[in-house]
DNA sequence: GTGAAAGCGCTAACAA
DNA sequence: TTGTTAGCGCTTTCAC
């Protein structure tokens, strides 16, 4: 069987208590004790019961972090940022991808009334504003990592999707790009919605009109971007001057299928995207650069902060900047100082 | 505060012995019993508590998944490989990232003398035989995601990759490349040990002198894949026929160097890699495909047949398959059945 | 079919 | 400075 505290107890002669306090570093022990008492617990390859701590103490030492089932090429990043930050404060963390809607909440609902985790990091989840409202109640911190919240005990980390959206609707502008098709994403997202507002904003602010049927939907994948610009291509429409994808997925999607039918881009059309996973750098795709590492990393922060009752902010929206490479035709480089971009720049939400 | 099985005792007037044998699913209790109880339960919102069932079960519902900090692309699919088929047996996954190689055994020595998970799944950490062999001694099972192993306790998944490589070695000299470069992994690592003894072979059984100066090392990342080319360039060494890397990570990096350089794909010279991640498919990169998601899964049922003692197998390898698309000029397609190279061969390591 | 009580391994209040 | 002891919330043996 495994060590206990009691085979410590024995070898050494000490009690429980204070080899309990030796090992956690109480102050109320002896030099010479705790010296005794560490030596053994080495020798003897002691570790305490993760169980029986949590028990006693209420911790979990643990932070569950859940993703969608539909991977929009972010994951992998922002749970290295999480990582990052959890573990320099010794938290662990306890993944799950949800498998449609209904477990999302069954996931959520057992991580935290069971107890097993001191808190909760959501990602893109599709969650009612009343189950949130429910979740806020619960003793621990939770992440929200697709949009801005107001509720308490709730925490928010996102990103500044109008400004990305604008900033790059204008480079189009710019360049001589006049009509442009949109690719949106699944309608009620926050990001989609973000972006897509931002998108016709801009337009107009540009006196350019943005007629609808260049408003294609999309659900945010590969496959969804094919399919966007193969129904424009099958009913004879003539290519836009350029194509903004409201993520690099369906852009990906878009490009692939463009290639198929024999078009060039950025010759035939210029295309876009938004989020700046791994390949479109490859592709030369331009985009929005997203910072999932960082924001990744400050989602953890933020839980880290609040179970230990640190307040901090509650929420953060990160600045992005536009990754102009060659897919659109363009000049290329970086919309603004990139320090600067992937400096955070805190704004609470109030 | 939350709510306790007390809570439940209280509100039916039964002991705590019935209720939690109601709620477990015990036949000792009256069906009637047994319906007060769950309906009671509910209304109350009660979720036992993880840690207190664990210390009296001595089980944690819990795997723990540890990656080295670089990815090859790797990463996400097998973790969701693992987590179907975990989710599917209830048992939930503890993720951890290593930060150098002495992380590695921190991590691992805690999570496994702390008792916080049932099982534990290495991908591809650099673990010295020693260690190895002190961690078998524990008692839950192990799986590791890079090498096969023969020792108790320890089952591993590995994928062919000499069958990988020489088959595309082959494919690269049926179609006329003879001068092929080869950038390694980094030495020691089982897969890439495996894949350039593999090419080796393959050239010599066909005739072909392997010079060594067109062995270039690598480290399986982007950048030392461009590395290995701009060395070859910057000495003023006529491009190979051929370049194969040990991964696709490698691969692209050649490729991003190359084109910087002016050079094309495959008119100047051929590239093929291995892995098949993401981003090889819309490079259009010829490469050997391996399963990931097929290995996470397998992994996980590795790992929670032994816990409940079904004895299985210890050890997987399992099939890949070309890919075979533009980057090497030949006629594109897949060199097996996809579905049969996909489907799990077992192949006990006896 | 149900209940009383012991105990999983730990921490911390209280006593000495 | 150290020891005794009472739980944390659950499962399960043993009695009834």
């Amino acid at each position: 069987m495994h060590v206990t505290l009691h085979d410590v107890c024995r070898k050494t002669g000490f009690s429980t208590a204070t080899v309990s306090r030796a090992l956690n570093g109480s102050p109320l022990v002896a030099e010479d004790t705790r010296n005794l008492v560490v030596e053994a617990a080495k020798e003897l390859g002691y570790q305490p019961s993760h169980a029986a701590r949590m028990l006693k103490l209420k911790r979990a030492d643990m932070i569950a972090v859940i993703f969608p089932e539909i991977d929009s090429g972010f994951f992998t990043e922002v749970l290295r940022g999480i990582d990052e930050t959890a573990s320099e404060h010794s938290y662990h963390l306890m993944t799950a991808f949800t498998h449609g809607p209904d477990d999302e909440r069954n996931l959520i609902s057992r991580f935290v009334w069971e107890r097993r985790v001191d808190a909760l990091i959501l990602m893109n989840l599709t969650l009612p504003e009343a189950y949130l409202r429910d979740l806020s109640l619960w003793e621990h911190p939770i992440v929200l990592m697709d949009r801005p919240v107001r509720m308490d005990n709730m925490y928010s980390v996102s990103i500044d999707n109008r400004n990305g959206a604008r900033e790059l609707t204008n480079h189009l502008i710019e360049h001589g790009y006049r009509r442009i098709a949109f690719i949106s994403g699944p309608k009620g997202t926050y990001d989609a919605d973000e972006r897509l507002a931002a998108f016709r904003e801009t337009m107009g602010e540009n006196g350019l009109e943005v007629n609808d049927r260049l408003i294609w939907p999309g659900q945010f994948t590969e496959a969804s971007g094919r399919d966007a610009v193969a129904r424009w291509l099958d009913a004879d429409n003539p290519l836009p001057d350029a194509i903004f994808a409201a993520n690099d997925a369906m852009a990906i999607g878009a490009l692939s299928l463009l290639r198929e039918r024999g078009f060039r881009v950025p010759r035939d059309t210029a295309l876009v995207g938004f989020d700046d996973i791994d390949t479109a750098a490859h592709l030369g795709l331009t985009t929005v650069h997203v910072p999932m590492r960082r924001m990744g990393s400050i989602a953890a922060q933020l839980a880290v902060d609040q179970i230990s009752q640190n307040k901090s902010l509650t929420s953060y929206r990160l600045p992005v900047a536009c990754a102009v490479r060659s897919s659109c035709g363009c000049p290329t480089g970086v919309s603004s100082d990139p320090a600067a971009a992937d400096k955070a720049k805190r704004e609470a939400l109030t």
